[in-house]
DNA sequence: CTCTTATATTACCATAAGGTTATATAACTG
DNA sequence: CAGTTATATAACCTTATGGTAATATAAGAG
């Protein structure tokens, strides 16, 4: 297939699933039951997260534990970088900056 | 149509054209030039462009001129906010932020 | 072993996206 | 006005995407 990171995350239901894994990992079946997907639907979503490289499985006895993998939204963060400028002046990059240091 | 805003990216033909007016506004015709598209395809792409608020247009004796309008992009902004801790620790904001200094 | 659980793959289908050609519309030009 | 330029819309076609049911595979459990 080979699919653009973009167009893999234009489906609403693989990010969905991404913001699942960014919490923690988690086997198909899980996955299955907190989407609205068959499980042959969640495999097929996952199988195209695999292969953008943006999760990993892991084999524990006949489950298969996806995490989340977020090297490949660089790429999206790049895109965006040259576009940041125009909501965000230098003064936002502060106020961001310091926000981040409360935390 | 009433497309989504990651929907909207996912066509490489749309994310060029929104590439080319971040840098200036350009008529129809210009843009047609500078695709590898038909007029009719352009016009189709910008009608998506314009309805998810991303491009505005100003009409200048026949032609119709494109402007950037990048204020939805925020929306995927604010998802990949979720994801930037993975590779951005605070150092890095820092550096970001000195880097943006200097220019 | 046999049964159950867990997941991937296959086959198939419906829909929508993206492209083009043809056509409508509208505004300059001479 | 008649003709040209500029753009949008309509009609149409092809292909890819996303969904499901059915099937294959593989690993526990008893």
């Amino acid at each position: 297939m080979n699919m653009d990171i973009f167009e893999v995350l234009a489906e609403p239901h693989r990010r969905f699933m991404l913001d699942l894994l960014r919490i923690r990992e988690r086997s198909v079946g899980e996955l299955v039951k907190e989407s609205h997907l068959s499980q042959p639907g969640v495999s097929k979503h996952l199988r195209i997260l695999r292969e953008a490289g943006l999760v990993k499985v892991r084999s524990a006895a006949q489950k298969n534990i996806y995490s989340i993998c977020p090297k490949p939204l660089r790429e999206i963060d790049a895109w965006l970088e040259l576009y940041r400028h125009f909501w965000s002046d230098k003064l936002d990059a502060l106020e961001s900056f310091l926000d981040n240091e409360q935390n």
